[in-house]
DNA sequence: TTCTCTGCAAACGCTTTGCACGGAT
DNA sequence: ATCCGTGCAAAGCGTTTGCAGAGAA
């Protein structure tokens, strides 16, 4: 059995040819896709797809703790299999989202993989204190 | 003059009543209000205000550095007059968005401002080597 | 006059929802 | 028969655009 579908199964989801590719596609690629992208790649395969599977099984990736949701420059979701784990870099002028290397340790203004740092976000999350 | 009204007209500012209303619901909140947010606050006071007016601000008020936009989980646009400069944290269950000190070196699964803290995610932005 | 600001209405793009069809069990 | 996966169509929601009226310079 194909390695994807091995691990999906693993996750207790079917794996139906649509979710098979949509995993595959975010695997495959080191790009965090928005669902346009995924139903871009995928609908040359499968002509028929729709644009509520590709929404619905990344909804169902995501509960399944598969992938996480990151939001690009414009709000729109992009795709993840690993972005908690790693920082990223956006261009501010393409718009391009690129991967960090964890263990790096950056500052200010400094150059890394070729791109120019100009500003740092961070955001934590998890329970806060009035939910606990 | 008022100090927000001072404060516009440094930036080159015309500063009408929706402006200054909209920029003091910016100053005075530590809590970073969406277009909707600032929508309902203000036209308490200013009935005719429009939604359009709100953005159209915002997005003055983010071309000349006054304010930053910040995604909310659900991607919408959040404004902070001070965003690039500190760390949030967001709350997992009430979705709300704490300011956090930027001097502060945060730990994994560490208590921070008695949060919870569960994950970090890190953004660097600037120009990337293939657009320079 | 011209320029700026405002705000209604419509359009737009991403995402979700409702529902029905087809296939597997 | 039920359950599940798919996908069309429509709705929903945040945001942007087009445009026109009012007011300032």
């Amino acid at each position: 059995m194909e390695e994807a579908t091995k691990l999906l199964k693993e996750k207790g989801i079917n794996p139906s040819i649509q979710r098979i590719k949509i995993f595959k596609s975010l695997l495959g690629n080191c790009d965090h896709p928005t669902a346009k992208d995924i139903y871009k790649r995928i609908s040359k395969e499968i002509p028929t797809l729709s644009k509520t599977t590709v929404y619905n099984t990344v909804k169902l990736f995501s509960d399944r703790g598969i992938l996480q949701t990151i939001r690009g420059k414009e709000g729109e979701a992009r795709y993840d299999t690993k972005a908690a784990l790693h920082p990223h870099f956006r261009c501010k002028k393409c718009g391009n989202l690129y991967d960090l290397d964890k263990k790096l340790i950056v500052k200010d203004k400094e150059k890394i993989d070729g791109h120019l740092i100009e500003e740092k976000y961070v955001c934590y999350s998890g329970i806060c204190k009035n939910c606990r």
